[in-house]
Parts: C-alpha cells; sequence; structure tokens
DNA sequence: TATTGTTATACTCTATAACTATA
DNA sequence: TATAGTTATAGAGTATAACAATA
C-alpha cells in the first residue's frame, strides 16, 4: 500500500490534478465526436441556459480572460452552433444565441457528458458524490477568498 | 440560489477545474518564494522520498512524459537543489539526489504547502477531506481503468 | 473616460518524433 | 533491437497590452 508518491497523495492539490487529468482525457474523447472540447462544451451550455448574454458576461461566468473566449465564440459561431447578434440597446456588444444546430448538438452532447460523468464516478455512493460537490465547491471559494484578500490588502 | 452555470455544476469535471485552477493559483504563489513550481516541488518531494530514483521512474511517477521532465530535472539542478549521479550499473541512466540545499528547501516548502492545504480546505471536517481524498483516487482509477480499455481492446 | 469586442503576442504546459549512447 | 536521456517542435491553454467603436 505504500506508493512512490504516497508523500505527496496527502495534499489535496496533487490528488486533484491527478483525477483532473482523468476526467479531461475521458472528456475531450467524450466530446470529440460533437467537435467539441471542454471550453466550447461548457461555453455552449451557458449559452443555452442565457440566451442573449454577452461575451464579456460569458468569460466572466466561466472565468477566461475576454480575449481567449473571442476565439472560442469563434469557433462556435464558425460551427453554426450560435451566432452573434448586435445587441439592441448598445451598438458594441453581441447577444448570444443558440441556432437550431446548437440545440441539437448541445442536446446530444450534454447526454454524453452525463454518461461520461458516470463513468468517472462509478463506484460512488450519491452521498460521496453530493461531499465531492460540497468540497470542491468550498475549495474554490476558500481561493477566491485568499485571493482578495491577496489583491485588496485590508480594504 | 441559480448560479449562470448551474447547468454545469452538475458535472464533476466543471467542479472539479475551477476547484483546480483555485488550488494551483494559491499553491503557486505560496511556492514562489522557494523558485518552485507544482510540478518542481512535487518532482522534489518524490527524490526526497525516493533518493536515487532515475527519470524514467520520477517520468512514470508523475505521470509526465520523458522529454518533459528532462526540463524539470534541469531547472532542479540549476537551482543546485538535486544531482544527476551516473548509475554505476547502467551507464546511460541518471541517480537523482537531492543536495543538502534540497533537502532543506524541501522540508520547508512542504510545510508551506502543509499550511497551503489547510487554507483551502477550510471549513472542511477530518472526514469531508477524507472523503475527497478516496473519491478523487476512485475517479483517477476509474479514468485509467477507461484509457487501458480504449488502448487495448478486449486485450 | 470607461467598456465591448478584438488583435497581437508571449509564456506555460503538454505531446510526439527522432536523435545519441548505451544495453 | 530496445531503453535512458535528450533535442526540437508543435499544439493547447492562459495572460497582458493596446486598439477601434461605442457608451
Amino acid at each position: 500500500m505504500t506508493a512512490p508518491d504516497d508523500s505527496l497523495r496527502v495534499f489535496a492539490g496533487y490528488a486533484m490534478k491527478r483525477a483532473f487529468n482523468a476526467i479531461q482525457a475521458d472528456l475531450n474523447a467524450t466530446l470529440q465526436p460533437f467537435g467539441l472540447r471542454m471550453v466550447t462544451f461548457s461555453a455552449l451550455a451557458v449559452i443555452g441556459a442565457h440566451s442573449g448574454l454577452r461575451q464579456s458576461a460569458l468569460a466572466d461566468v466561466l472565468a477566461i480572460e475576454r480575449p481567449n473566449l473571442v476565439l472560442i465564440v469563434d469557433e462556435l459561431e464558425r460551427a453554426d452552433l450560435i451566432v452573434r447578434d448586435r445587441a439592441t440597446d448598445d451598438r458594441r456588444a453581441y447577444d448570444l444565441r443558440l441556432t437550431l444546430l446548437g440545440r441539437r448538438v448541445l442536446d446530444k452532447a450534454r447526454g454524453a457528458v452525463a454518461d461520461h460523468d458516470a463513468r468517472m464516478c462509478a463506484g460512488m455512493t450519491a452521498q460521496d458524490k453530493d461531499t465531492l460537490a460540497q468540497t470542491l465547491r468550498t475549495i474554490e471559494l476558500n481561493g477566491r477568498r485568499d485571493n482578495d484578500r491577496r489583491t485588496l490588502p485590508r480594504a
């Protein structure tokens, strides 16, 4: 029971990097038939749930820098999965919407991702999955709090 | 309670990417004073626990491609934290060992990483942390099993 | 002035092919 | 012929500065 990386396994970050690598590999393989990557699937899902949202809002939601999101939106638009509609109230901005094809692809891809998720979580109880979601959220928020502290020292 | 990315939060992969990003940012900030990054710290820790192991073994343990590990070992050697000793039994190979400085830096960095880990896991019970470690391991192994299936179809 | 989307760019991380020297 | 370490390189992913159009 003594693995060569035992001294690192005690750290949540190390265990998470390894688990995340496994998930990412399986997820990207899962999404490839749909012409999607992790991040393009995420963008498509958020646009599907919030039709008309703008690029800067989407970038904010997904914690992606605006310049990088441009390329992601380009990619989805080129594949005819979404459209950029000029916003009526602000002519600088675009309202992002799914096309009919985008809706169809999202629905199918979402099913495949759900299967992938079940595959990766095989052997876990419902309570385990719940605890996992909860602890991941806690870690994310602990990180955010620390970042704020660093960025705004004793505001 | 309805966030813009609710439709993605249900997936372990999405929640994990966000949590991992938070950990990585805090960990890299934690390691910077030691001149280390996540991966160089990991390599240093494994060498510290397994003095004399070889580059290919280290690459295997950390799931890093051999060519990429060369640069990591270069970096640690340039910083006088480790040495490459020609193996006595195989003149192609190197035995990796910590220097005295490497041992000192590893011990201090390890303490800082333990603090970082406690910070990121603040608010979690001991049982939560245990479940987290367990479920992350399960996910990693589920991924490995799937990869093997794909690489070696019905061996 | 500030903001939206954009371009250009650079830096890290990761993956693959091919080389060398040994085995 | 196979393996250990290496080189070169290319592809993602990510971050910053600066610009045009608009607010």
